[in-house]
DNA sequence: ACCTATTCATAACG
DNA sequence: TCGTTATGAATAGGT
């Protein structure tokens, strides 16, 4: 990634070997940097020049990765006094650390946001507020559609009933008018043209013949 | 450097955060051995991913790296003396416990229950399943109760509709019924009881306009 | 140190 | 995890 490619082995010249240290070292650092950020990792990184200088970056602190690494590695490295109590406390807050940060990990999905600046305790409370309003609202719109729902039902049911009576006293009426149309105008007319003819609103004039249709007051879906 | 730039924090996406560890980490190590082999430095390098899992890479050995780098510190600083070692890693793991406690009694709250057998990682797990599948049932259930009022809403008025119409034709019926009855009866019979009581079939090939339909209740319930 | 032409690393997507 | 590709980043060589 320059004006040329170069082969990975070990610059002769001093004075570029210098200049490609400081430039890809800074490089290595920050991407180190952002490694541990990105991902959520322990990073440590340790460098010493050709001339025995020491350059370090550590996303936490170097001891505590050593340490880390040391424990893991389950073998005593130089430390200063790696006394088995040392030990015992450091691997038991390496395991809280690890717990602490997979429950905080999870709250962070729960609420599906970041919330970096915040401790602990405020995202408990953030986090019971958030679920407690969340349940009382559901609760409470849960409610009242199901009563909206018996309502409706309730009344599909009366309004149904009432066109069932409708329809009879219909029936009923329109037979008892044919009757008495019979008897109007059976003598004088017997064809059916007059019957045919006959419409019963009498007001518009209209010769639409009336079709009605009752829908079922409900349909349950799955 | 990729199909779009990203921000330097953490990233949320568990999924993507775990692939972009793993490119990165490998393009990190990559670089650092290029370091040392072009510079003649000498780099040790220890990643620890979010899950503890342990990644590294000396161009001598880390033992070499960790040593020279320790001696080089302790020319500088002595270690903490044992005692106040133990006692930091003490209160280090006191304060972890203490979150961890408080995370945990929060998510027993969520869920109201206690679960004291199982361990974090249990609880996780549990959560996440409860959570999604909550989540999707809740989502399934508002979804059928919205579908089912708006259906019964539209019923409703539609069968409303209808009985208007009913109570028109009733009454356009019952109107010209009584004029008929006014001229059959009209001279004997002035009331209008004769008309309810009076009922006789109408006889299916008859031209009444009239042509009226009751469908029947279905009852499909699940 | 600064400046670009280039190469490289990698984010997004499959 | 792997492969591909568009794109931003790192950096080699020069001033």
């Amino acid at each position: 990634m320059g004006r040329g490619k170069i082969a990975i082995r070990r610059i002769d010249n001093s004075a570029s070997r210098q200049v490609t240290f400081s430039k890809r070292r800074k490089g290595l650092i920050k991407k180190a940097k952002e490694l541990a950020i990105l991902c959520d990792a322990e990073v440590g990184l340790v460098i010493f020049s050709s001339s025995g200088k020491l350059y370090e970056f550590a996303s936490t602190s170097m001891k505590t990765v050593i340490e880390r690494y040391n424990t893991l590695k389950e073998e005593h490295q130089q430390l200063s006094n790696p006394s088995s109590e040392v030990k015992f406390w450091q691997r038991e807050a390496a395991i809280l650390k690890q717990q602490l940060q997979n429950l905080q990990d999870n709250h962070r999905q729960l609420m599906g946001e970041q919330l970096y600046g915040l401790r602990v305790e405020d995202l408990q409370n953030l986090e019971n507020q958030l679920e407690m309003s969340l349940k009382g609202v559901r609760m409470k719109k849960e409610r009242i559609l199901t009563n909206e729902i018996e309502e409706l039902n309730r009344r599909g049911s009366l309004i149904h009933q009432e066109n069932v009576e409708l329809f009879k006293k219909v029936n009923l009426i329109r037979k008892e008018n044919i009757e008495l149309h019979k008897k109007v105008y059976g003598t004088r007319d017997e064809n059916g043209n007059a019957m045919s003819s006959y419409v019963f609103d009498g007001g518009e004039g209209s010769n639409v013949p009336i079709h009605l249709q009752l829908s079922q007051p409900e349909r349950d879906k799955d």
